[in-house]
DNA sequence: AGAATTCAGAGTCATTTGCTCAACAATCAC
DNA sequence: GTGATTGTTGAGCAAATGACTCTGAATTCT
């Protein structure tokens, strides 16, 4: 039960283009080289959040990505759902959401609680805000050196 | 971001266990015909279970499990945790828990704060809770029929 | 035309999952 | 004690998943 590595990719990069927002286009293999990510494996990426409605991108020679939106109003769990897809049922549950098992399993109430708290921690955390604690932290980081 | 099909395989388990509570020892293969769970794969789940000191296990004819302790003192927390095992990282965090990339990664507290709100959803519901659950659900589907 | 860049699909390699098998150990009935 | 019955352990396997790459397009700028 944890984030995988293409989400944290694909927060990363997300969180990335909001610090350049405003600034024209950014490419892929720079965005890999400050978040440290395979390119090929980002490019990749960037296709889901684009075909999520989150980046513009433009190809050709100074092409790149941008948000397709500002960053305020864009969420984790809008990228979280861009990139972990629609791969989400839980264990005894059916994909009609129903346990396999007993249709009276209590478990099915406490899995689906867990999604939905995931969603609700998610929800509400915007791109702007990551970029304003991001940079708080690197304030901070700084006079601790 | 999916509950893992061992995980709810324990969970049922346990719940299976916590219904006859009091009742004696309770077979790995009835277990496992109730649930509907592969046998072989559940007495490996169980294994976990006693070494978490959740069950206790009794070889030899006539033999079999049983919680160790009462269902009102077992949340599927300590399940999750039995089972799950120790495997818990978040992606760009390293085994320290901080960021990988950068020391000043905003997405490690977002990171952390899910897996905090999983366990805060799991912490505390009981077993005798499920049970309660289940039953009330059963005698909901009765009148349904 | 040619270079730079994104886009798309298949393909690779390692890990994890769900699961099985076989040998072993403990316990009970006789 | 013998043998049947059950739990315990370890090795191991097939399929899925995950992280990542390669190749070859398509697109756009100079």
């Amino acid at each position: 039960m944890r984030v995988a590595m293409r989400t944290d990719y694909g927060a990363r990069a997300m969180i990335d283009l909001a610090q350049h927002y405003g600034k024209g286009l950014t490419q892929s293999g720079t965005i890999a080289a400050r978040q440290q990510i395979p390119e090929s494996y980002l490019e990749r990426l960037l296709t889901s959040l684009r075909r999520a409605g989150l980046i513009r991108s433009v190809r050709g020679p100074s092409g790149g990505h941008e948000l397709a939106r500002p960053p305020a109003s864009i969420d984790l769990d809008q990228v979280w759902a861009a990139i972990e897809g629609s791969q989400s049922q839980g264990s005894c549950l059916g994909d009609d959401g129903s346990c396999t098992v007993s249709a009276a399993c209590a478990l099915q109430d406490v899995w689906q609680d867990l999604e939905e708290g995931t969603h609700r921690t998610l929800r509400g955390v915007t791109l702007d805000q990551l970029v304003q604690r991001q940079a708080e932290r690197e304030a901070r980081s700084m006079y601790h050196i």
